[in-house]
DNA sequence: TTGTACTGCGAAAACGTATTCGGAGGAACG
DNA sequence: CGTTCCTCCGAATACGTTTTCGCAGTACAA
């Protein structure tokens, strides 16, 4: 490996000087920068990120905090859309991305612990469970971070507009003339709050009573369990006209339950997803849901990021809201 | 942040004896050992990775390179979940995961001296364009290497059996009956020579002719081109009973297509994918597929990087091919 | 001539850790 | 008592870079 050193031998000057003609400061002459530059050119040299970082106290890299116990993770083409914007932003602003873990040399440590370990210069943390404990101590441990669809103090947060994408998917099937709406919703988390909320006031606002038996709890991405609350509500006294799934892939499961019990899709009964995944897309009847916008989640959450370190201590965190886009699908029918 | 040397002064020690008293070295009394520890904990100690890597030449990171200009890349289900089988191994064995760039200091550099100066323990090179050059001069460099569904000389492989897969694939649509078999291409590389040479050589050994118009050029992922081949193919004079589709998301192209055309699979046209993915087998009629045991390939990657890290250069790269598993769904009708 | 300002460069220190080597002290042995 | 061996620890050095500060030299003005 070649050094500043064996360049600074080969132009007959001082390491110092070979350090600051390749890093362009101003007290070096265009003379003595442009020989430093072509020697060192020809002579293969390549920084040495270690070094840089003891010296400087920055690694110029994102820490990415993935939740890891999760059901789809990064196979879902949300998180991996939005993965893709934000590691291409952030390589465009001069930062790489490495996965956070709590491993530590065979020991189990905190994620804050791993954090300080390898110096990030800033956090993102995409999908972790946000109850857990520990990750609310890195979000409050001082590093830079951002949050995705949550929000904690002090942290710069990038979050879809479920609640304006719920109420225009809501107002969309109104207008078609449904007035029996059921809703599934998925787990419990901040998400899931957010868009029940905005259905049940919705519904309200337009003056449709949502009956308890209208109303399930259930899970994201489990095709097995729509498909047992369709045939659930299918079966009541009085069916929905339509049903709101928690997401495109659980509506799969609320298709083949319903061709199952022989309804027709969206001749006798309408349907509704959430995300605006491409591949579900393809399948006929196609999906009316709302497109989630992942990828400039990801590069929004770069930049902010990237905002905070820069800004250090006089950045003021923002809260970016993502609006989505309706798709008027095939699955929602005119009454 | 608390070094080592603020621990030393608390145990009224020299920072060497910390160094190795943390690292369990021998040559210290059980007696500091355990002081030093204990303080360290109370301390809030964490080590610094940079000047960690400057001194010992390690980074305990391996170093990933996904293709960029790729029309999918992370968003499709048989790379994300590689990617979390080869993140979720790495770390077990100690190793953390960081991208592969071509920037460095606002500068496009190439993708090894990107490697050089982050100094990674190893690479995985899992969707690239294996016909890049800086990717073949990555794999060259000397770093330690593994590439995925492609070979190498001197670097690790892991490849799924395309040859196998399609294999049993084909045998399996000719015991159901079928001898008019077409076979839409993906984008010409290594893996689409396999499958297609598999292909090509079942059908020999079976007696089945192949025509040149049941053969067409496509490409992965492209449901659109898909379901323009299966127009032309199903408009031939005698068309194909059988359309071998080069995954599983181009099929959905082709059920759209052939559901346009009025005809039925599999009553009118059967059909079959390859891949596996999950939610593509929600849909009906579910599609007879071969699965690749993505997550595997991705464990595998993982071990046999650190097994060329461990062993340095008295390593023996491996081929090390991944079975998959046939899928019999409902998208091949028996003739 | 003296004083002032600017330019271009180098010596040296520092970042935090791992490692080598030697020395002090004690124990065991002849 | 002298010798050898072992245990435990510390001084010193090195990893490769950045940055501060000072110095020499030159130019210019008074």
């Amino acid at each position: 490996m070649v050094t500043i050193k064996a360049i600074a031998e080969r132009c007959g000057c001082s390491p110092a000087t070979v350090s600051k003609a390749l890093n362009g400061a101003p007290d070096v002459s265009r003379a003595m920068t442009r020989r430093v530059r072509a020697v060192a050119g020809e002579m293969g040299y390549v920084p040495n990120a270690a070094a840089r970082t003891l010296k400087t106290a920055r690694t110029y890299s994102f820490g990415l905090l993935f939740r890891e116990n999760a059901s789809m993770g990064l196979a879902h083409e949300f998180f991996s859309l939005m993965l893709d914007g934000f590691k291409r932003r952030a390589e465009e602003l001069g930062y790489d991305i490495a996965f956070i873990n709590r491993r530590l040399g065979g020991q189990e440590r905190t994620y804050t612990e791993y954090v300080q370990y390898r110096r990030f210069d800033g956090v993102a943390i995409i999908t972790a469970d946000y109850e857990d404990p520990q990750v609310r101590a890195l979000a409050a441990c001082g590093v830079p971070t951002v949050t995705v669809d949550d929000q904690f103090d002090g942290c710069g947060s990038v979050l879809s507009d479920n609640a304006g994408g719920v109420q225009e998917l809501v107002r969309y099937v109104y207008d078609m003339g449904h007035r029996r709406l059921a809703v599934l919703r998925g787990d419990d988390n901040r998400v899931s709050r957010v868009r029940w909320g905005a259905f049940r006031h919705t519904c309200q606002a337009l003056g449709v009573a949502v009956p308890d038996e209208y109303d399930l709890q259930g899970r994201y991405h489990d095709p097995e369990g729509a498909g047992e609350a369709t045939r659930q509500l299918m079966a009541l006294p009085t069916p929905p006209t339509c049903i709101f799934y928690p997401d495109d892939i659980s509506y799969l499961g609320g298709l083949r339950a319903a061709e199952d019990m022989g309804l027709s899709i969206p001749d006798d009964l309408s349907a509704v997803g959430y995300d605006g995944i491409g591949l579900v897309q393809q399948i006929r009847p196609r999906l009316t849901t709302v497109w989630q916008n992942a990828d400039r989640m990801g590069v929004e959450t770069a930049e902010e990021l990237a905002r905070a370190v820069k800004e250090g201590g006089a950045h003021t965190p923002r809260q970016i809201v993502i609006p989505g886009a309706l798709i008027k699908g095939e699955t929602v029918k005119k009454l």
